[in-house]
RNA sequence: GGGUCGGUGCCCGAGUGGUUAAUGGGGGCGGACUGUAAAUCCGCUGGCUCUGCCUACGUUGGUUCAAAUCCAACCCGGCCCA
């Protein structure tokens, strides 16, 4: 048998950019492992490559670090081949044990639906697609599986075999467990069986191509063996970095905070965006957005407001994100014209006056606890049209004191009152 | 299943009968400074419409004027043995 070997060819850069780790390599040799030649096989018999990402619908919000890897999927969309979207709704009640140091909480089924139905919404099902984070629209790019439909139907026979392609040195090579293993944190024999289910997902859709965070290596690595194994051709892995969060040191991730929501309002999404530390914001160009950095001319600070606007544009078109940056250095500014500002409303419909400045801010949701509203009212973090209130029992009499004023709580946070509804 | 060690606030970690909402560090939040950055400095960091009250040291019950601290049972975990 004659191997055409062909590395002469290139990846397009559309493809190339932020990735971090495609394998198998292209020196390997052999054509049909080498991605170049496999893209422009699919070109020339007009066969569309299947691109899988999977996602577990365990919270009800999706970031910008959940982003990058849709904004790659969609790369692939706008090249003409197929996404392939798993909802892992099967897998999010195992809980992929990546990156964790203890076992998760198995979910329910219908927070899993609810979830799910979320995070389409927030890929930007419905919106047109230079909005959206996915096309939706056209014809054949875009396949939306749940892992249930396959998954539920193992029995054990079927689990048993898949175990038996793996080994538990195997198992603890794999960084989290090692760890875990290592530092005496228990591990679930439960979770042994995450990536296996992960890995039996590529081979149920067929995949050509699975898209990951740096993390999931070793899960996408698996299902290259099981399709391997059940006698299909073994997907190629592309490897993407995690996105550092706002705090400039940890991964995004909603349970630390650090977070961009993609439904986060534009004004938000702007403001912090152009405050992340200095150091992240080439990643973030490069990750989030189309720009090219070399192109970028300016101060530090200018490169980093170009940023913060183009990855608000991405999800509300360039004409809010302009509205948004101007707003968010109106309020900064503090200046009377803040009164313009596009910040998002806070409903006071439903308090009764008189009432006391904490508790105000508690019951509007803007505090978690009134200790808490307490404690940023004296610690002077809370302004209400530029004017710190002086004092957590501070009363106001009427609604006609706050309606319509902004109030500001430290450096980020607006909100504009409105006691209509 | 047996032996043994251990379970303290967001995390780590002191405290082993009595001003203890509980030392310290990390993280977080707020303030000053700045480029709404970094570094640095300062303050806050259980809840409650709070000059006071209520919950908290795995769970439940007990001893005591008084327990995170003593006792018992139970639950959960590490390690060793099977």
């Amino acid at each position: 048998m004659a191997l055409i070997l062909d590395n002469s060819i290139s990846l397009p850069s559309w493809l190339e950019r932020g990735i971090v780790d495609i394998f198998p390599s292209a020196k390997e040799g052999d054509s049909d492992q080498n991605l170049a030649t496999r893209l422009t096989q699919a070109k020339k018999t007009n066969k569309p490559l299947r691109v899988k990402l999977g996602i577990d619908p365990t919270g009800k919000d999706i970031h910008l670090g959940h982003s990058i890897l849709f904004r790659k999927l969609r790369a692939f969309q706008d090249a003409g081949h197929t996404a392939v979207l798993i909802i892992g709704d099967f897998t999010a009640r195992i809980g992929d044990p990546t990156g964790k140091n203890k076992t998760r909480i198995q979910l329910k089924e219908e927070q899993v639906d609810e979830n799910a139905k979320s995070y389409l919404e927030q890929l930007g099902r419905g919106k047109p697609p230079e909005i959206s984070l996915l096309d939706f629209q056209t014809p054949g790019r875009l396949e939306i599986r749940r892992n249930s439909e396959w998954l539920s139907d193992l029995d054990l026979i079927k689990i048993i075999d898949l175990l038996s392609i793996s080994t538990v040195g195997q198992m603890l090579a794999k960084e989290d467990f090692g760890n875990r293993y290592e530092s005496g944190t228990p591990i679930s024999l439960h979770e042994f069986l995450y990536p296996l289910l992960q890995g039996y997902d590529s081979v149920a859709v067929n995949a050509d191509i699975e898209l990951g965070g740096t993390d999931q290596k070793f899960n996408v690595a698996m299902g290259r063996d099981l399709q391997k194994y059940l006698g299909q051709s073994p997907q190629f892995g592309l490897l993407l970095p995690i996105l550092v969060g706002l705090d400039g040191t940890q991964k995004m991730s909603k349970s630390i905070g650090n977070t961009v929501g993609l439904n986060e309002d534009p004004i938000s999404m702007y403001s912090k965006l152009e405050k992340v530390p200095d150091a992240l914001v080439s990643d973030y160009l490069t990750l989030l957005t189309d720009l090219n950095p070399a192109s970028l001319l300016g101060t530090p600070r200018d490169i980093q407001k170009a940023m913060a606007l183009s990855v608000t544009a991405s999800h509300y078109g360039i004409e809010i994100a302009k509205a948004a940056q101007e707003d968010a250095a109106k309020l900064i500014a503090g200046s009377i014209s803040q009164k313009d500002a596009e910040v998002p409303e806070l409903s006071v419909s439903m308090i009764e006056f008189p009432v006391k400045a904490f508790y105000l801010l508690k019951e509007v949701g803007i505090f978690k606890t009134s200790s808490e509203a307490r404690r940023q009212i004296q610690g002077g973090a809370v302004r209400i049209d530029g004017e710190k209130i002086p004092d957590p029992n501070f009363e106001f009499k009427d609604k006609i004191m706050i309606n319509g004023k902004i109030l500001q709580v430290g450096k980020k946070t607006f909100r504009r009152f409105n006691s209509y509804d």
